[in-house]
DNA sequence: TCTGGGGTCCTAGGACCC
DNA sequence: TCTGGGGTCCTAGGACCC
């Protein structure tokens, strides 16, 4: 990268339960734990509260587990709405500063901000939008400073709540490499044995390594993470993003293990009835769908399939999730089901995929009046005067043209 | 009594085409 | 009877993150 960037990474503190607090200060200053299903046996924790968290609760950690740990733990069930809500506040506040703002998830993104470095020093800048986020949004956050966005991750991590840390190319020796290799992002507990087996326990281990033997065990990932353990990283802060959704899935952990088919496809029913919706919502048809199923003992398999006209309805999705779970079921009872959709396309150019299909059937009048028949079934007399784009875009470039409506769930108001 | 639900990205193998 | 190499598309599985 020729240019010397300054990126910074906002991470806000026990996101849910900070909102909880900044909406009832009474729960301020005590062990609070955000949890689904609380009532129910498979509840696991989402977030806690320093408080809570000082006491052993983690994220994950099942209910039963955390209450055992802190029997005096308040319990909530997540209100999203709120949260989103929160997070469309961040995301402006922090738009104010620069338009080079990349969201990442509903409590974290990255920010350009090389242009302020003439008028401003970074820590500076930084200390000033983590104020206004505790005024103005009355929630906690750390910030990372650094020239690339791996470290800047890295160092909004180093210092939890409220902290401010700068992480230069020349502090890496010292603050990043002594960190045990789980603490690299993008490693996780599934591989972390694989490089301690190699010898690489720190992740200075894994910067000194060399190049080719890390890319010979662990491929083209490998040679990435070590190239960023040496602080390298050129990816950009691309605030497009956000459009850039590629599925549309749900899925539920059903309230007991069952073979039950009625039982199943009841649950199918609703899970393509909450996954047709949010297609509807985003104005995108799906050109595939997949399911999951988690057996009793854990074993996930996943069968997907794509279809020749795009899908969109309740009904049809069922369909073919049910006829892949069929195929695929083992008999054995399931623990979780899920339906997910994927290679989207957007509503104003499936009617013409529609088209070309039967087109390309040799189609007679007849057929015409019917394919005709079915597109404004599904989208109503108005979509064929509509755009006439003469390529097909992909989602992605007509959503970034437009500026449409394909953000991201957690910026989008219910 | 372990373990939710939303995602992204990568790899590998087979089918198929040239 | 023994057989290359490249490219693309599709599917399944797995790792990781919040």
């Amino acid at each position: 990268m020729s240019q010397r960037r300054v990126i910074f990474h906002i991470d806000m503190n026990s996101f849910y339960a900070s909102v909880e607090m900044s909406y009832d200060p009474t729960l301020r200053g005590k062990p609070l734990a955000i949890a689904g299903n609380v009532e129910e046996r498979r509840g696991i924790i989402v977030t806690s509260s320093y408080e809570a968290r000082a006491k052993g609760v983690k994220t994950t950690m099942p209910v039963w587990r955390a209450k055992r740990l802190c029997p005096e733990l308040l319990l909530m069930k997540p209100n999203h709405e709120r949260y989103r809500q929160a997070s469309r506040a961040l995301f402006e506040l922090l738009g104010s500063y620069t338009p080079l703002v990349q969201p990442v998830s509903i409590d974290e993104g990255y920010l350009d901000v090389t242009s302020y470095l003439p008028i401003k020093h970074p820590y500076e800048l930084a200390k000033d939008i983590q104020t206004r986020i505790k005024l103005e949004l009355d929630l906690p956050c750390s910030i990372g400073i650094a020239p690339n966005k791996f470290l800047a991750k890295m160092a909004s991590d180093m210092k939890k709540p409220n902290g401010i840390t700068i992480l230069r190319k020349r502090d890496i020796k010292q603050m990043l490499w002594p960190l045990p290799i789980s603490e690299m992002y993008g490693i996780g507990r599934r591989t972390v044995d694989k490089w301690e087996k190699r010898g690489i326990k720190t992740i200075g281990d894994l910067a000194n390594a060399n190049q080719l033997d890390v890319q010979g065990w662990f491929g083209t990932n490998g040679r990435k993470l070590h190239d960023r353990a040496n602080g390298i990283d050129d990816r950009p802060v691309d605030p497009e993003a956000i459009y850039e959704f590629k599925t549309i899935g749900h899925s539920t952990t059903l309230k007991q293990n069952t073979k039950n088919m009625a039982l199943i496809e009841r649950s199918f029913e609703s899970l393509a009835e909450s996954v047709s919706k949010r297609l509807k919502k985003k104005e995108v048809l799906a050109r595939g769908i997949q399911v999951t199923i988690r057996y009793h003992d854990w074993k996930t398999v996943t069968r997907s399939q794509k279809v020749t006209n795009p899908i969109q309805s309740s009904e049809e999705i069922f369909e073919v999730a049910t006829a892949l779970f069929t195929k695929a079921w083992n008999q054995e009872s399931v623990r979780l089901i899920g339906i997910s959709s994927y290679d989207l396309i957007e509503q104003q150019h499936a009617y013409k995929q529609l088209d070309l299909f039967h087109y390309k059937e040799d189609m007679k009048e007849e057929k015409i009046a019917n394919t005709l028949k079915e597109i404004h079934a599904r989208f109503g007399e108005d979509i064929l005067h509509k755009g006439t784009a003469s390529t097909w875009k992909s989602k992605d470039e007509s959503a970034r043209e437009s500026g449409s409506s394909f953000r991201k769930d957690f910026l989008e108001p219910e």
